[in-house]
DNA sequence: CCAATTCTCGATCAAATTAGTCGAGAATGA
DNA sequence: TCATTCTCGACTAATTTGATCGAGAATTGG
């Protein structure tokens, strides 16, 4: 029941790029240094996240990632939902429809959801809705100044 | 970002007990087929209930499994975190502590707890309040009555 | 005491997932 | 043309997950 590392890795590389005032693109050897992630895996994850729309990359000298949005309009959700996809707690929930009539029957046996779907899928809306409510700029008002590593610009 | 198979069973296994109006403990055999679960694998399951003293067992003919305690007073939460263990959306709210004072050094490099590991952290919270406030009573009245499979008393 | 029943428990296993690496190639700019 | 930087598919090692197996111990009924 946790994010992967891959999407951890992603929020983290977002974040750093968010914080950066820098208008140039950032090389992924660079991020890879300042988010503390694996140069070869942060690789897959930023194409990840550029065909998802988040990203935009240049090649060649002078070149790297830059955020296509601004920090304000990506939230967690985003970001998440593209590396490890929707957040589903439990089988059952499938089962419910967003309306909470009743769907299709359980691998648990019931039809038209059973009472454990139900609730799981609250906890679900709970979450996303959180998961939609956090931009990458709201991240950042939570970092403390002093210990933040920045690029140099 | 979900629960395993083994939480889920476990889960399925105690509102299938408590949905049980039987005062008899209820073999794992029996369970199994009502909540749809493998059999040595639900044997597995009951015997961590068991020492996390939500259930209590009785060996020999007439023998099985039977709740230790009041449907409304199990929780998920209880059920869950004694299977998969703590809920911890990702490795940096590990940093912070519960009143938000700064902890450790997250992975990520920073001192003193990053802002995705605050943001998770609440995350944290919001979804083990959810699980601590339902219980399995709760649970089974949100099943439909007309779907349900109870033990033959 | 014997046999049937039922839980106990450690070992084992296959498949899937995760986390990460490698190397060749294509675009870009100087 | 050359250095730089992204692109991308293949590959791998380790871990986790989802089970299964079999021997054994407790309990009850006869």
């Amino acid at each position: 029941m946790k994010l992967s590392k891959k999407a951890e890795y992603a929020l983290r590389a977002v974040v750093a790029m968010a914080r950066s005032s820098r208008t140039k693109p950032v090389p992924i050897q660079e991020l890879s240094e300042v988010a503390h992630v694996p140069v070869k895996f942060l690789e897959q994850i930023l194409l990840i996240l550029k065909r998802g729309g988040i990203l935009q990359s240049k090649r060649g000298v002078g070149g790297g990632y830059q955020l296509l949005k601004q920090a304000s309009h990506i939230t967690l959700a985003e970001v998440v939902r593209l590396i490890d996809g929707e957040f589903v707690p439990m089988s059952c929930t499938e089962a419910v429809a967003a309306d909470g009539s009743p769907g299709g029957t359980c691998e648990c046996g019931q039809q038209g959801g059973c009472g454990l779907g139900r609730s799981f899928s609250d906890l679900q809306h709970v979450v996303n809705e959180y998961l939609e409510s956090q931009s990458i700029q709201d991240i950042l008002q939570r970092e403390q100044p002093d210990d933040v590593l920045v690029f140099e610009i």
